[in-house]
DNA sequence: AAAAATAATGAACAGTGTTCAGTATTCAAA
DNA sequence: TTTGAATACTGAACACTGTTCATTATTTTT
């Protein structure tokens, strides 16, 4: 018994230590610019054992996804006890924007970068982002409640919503900001939001 | 003299036919799934030849970058015949989310691929984006003569309009739609626009 | 201590972008 | 029209990629 979860417990820290090592690079170089080498160096084994613990490097790609998930639901947690609906949509949109630019390679591993659909796992793995958007629309509900958003449809405002701060994130994430040449990206999302905000108040 | 320029002939011509090629397949597989090789074979050519036209992959990239901007910018055209600026706004964003749908794989490339900045020819190759972006400018111009926007800022305001269309194409292009299981992309990103403009029109 | 099970290796395969010595073709001058 | 220079093209080679798998090393069980 001791010797089987021992073994268990040093699959899982193996797991961790190529998924370490994988966050490492990938954040620093990007999933394209990493190579299954340059992680089995990273952590001093050869190429073929990551194979053992991964089934190729899709599923590394998804764990850290996966990951990127727990992190920014962890960032909402606090959210909880804005007692107004409305302001509390309003938390929500700056931690995701915060989350956006603070995690830069999170968010685009998260929501941007091709994700390959070859294992059907993908119903798991979005789990954690149906998480995530289910609460936007649970807050957008609420919201409704106090007399917001009269007459509109969740799923579609979500969508907008989402589709308002997305857009920033991946502008700014995808280099596109510098179209605006002598506007910092950070100064010109915080002004965005606020536009966002204000037309979110008078729909 | 005939001859001198019978020869840029050709070498355009060549570029043409090796343009053609790249889009084919890109269109086709995806960036990353292209290979020089996959290019010369398409032409019948050998993969060296390719070099003598083009620097390297990313030029490849850019000069098919250029073509999108070119082609979204003539679909935008007509646009000049409406004369209501708020109408015209309206009818922009729907040419942008209609070449955005339509045209999936070149809004990629022009809005969402990591556009290799190795070659200092950025400026030139924005040049396109810029004049997409003035045109919004120009137009949100138009609209606070009219009345739209009171006290709002051109250039924040054009970034959340901007950011609103984007996030839709984006979320599009990189199948983040399917989170709502049982709606259609499209009639999303149609109701989610009308959203939108309605937001536009009470701000 | 021997046998069985597990873990790790690294060479090999088929692919990638890119380069460049060598060959074929086209052109200009004699 | 023939010769020498310029141009165009080739395809093997280089250093890389993700992935597989026979072989070797280690650990566990008998």
């Amino acid at each position: 018994m001791t010797i089987a979860t021992r073994k268990q417990r040093e699959k899982e820290e193996m797991r961790s230590l190529i998924l370490d090592a994988a966050r490492k690079i990938f954040l620093e170089k990007g999933y394209h610019d990493t190579s299954m080498r340059n992680i089995a160096e990273e952590i001093q084994y050869s190429p073929g054992t990551i194979y053992l613990y991964f089934r190729d490097k899709d599923e590394i790609f998804h764990a850290l996804h996966e990951e990127g998930f727990r992190r920014m639901l962890t960032k909402m947690q606090p959210l909880g006890h804005v007692s107004s609906p409305f302001e509390r949509l309003k938390a929500l949109g700056k931690v995701y924007l915060e989350f956006a630019t603070e995690n830069k390679d999170f968010y685009d591993l998260m929501f941007i970068m091709q994700a390959p659909i070859k294992h059907e796992a993908d119903h798991e793995q979005w789990e954690m982002g149906h998480q995530t958007l289910d609460y936007l629309k649970q807050v957008l509900t609420e919201c409704k409640k106090e007399g917001y958003f009269k007459g509109k449809n969740i799923e579609y405002l979500s969508f907008a919503v989402w589709s308002g701060v997305h857009g920033m994130a991946a502008l700014y994430c995808r280099e596109r900001c510098k179209a605006y040449h002598d506007i910092e990206p950070g100064e010109l999302i915080e002004e965005g939001y606020k536009y966002l905000v204000n037309m979110l108040e008078n729909l």
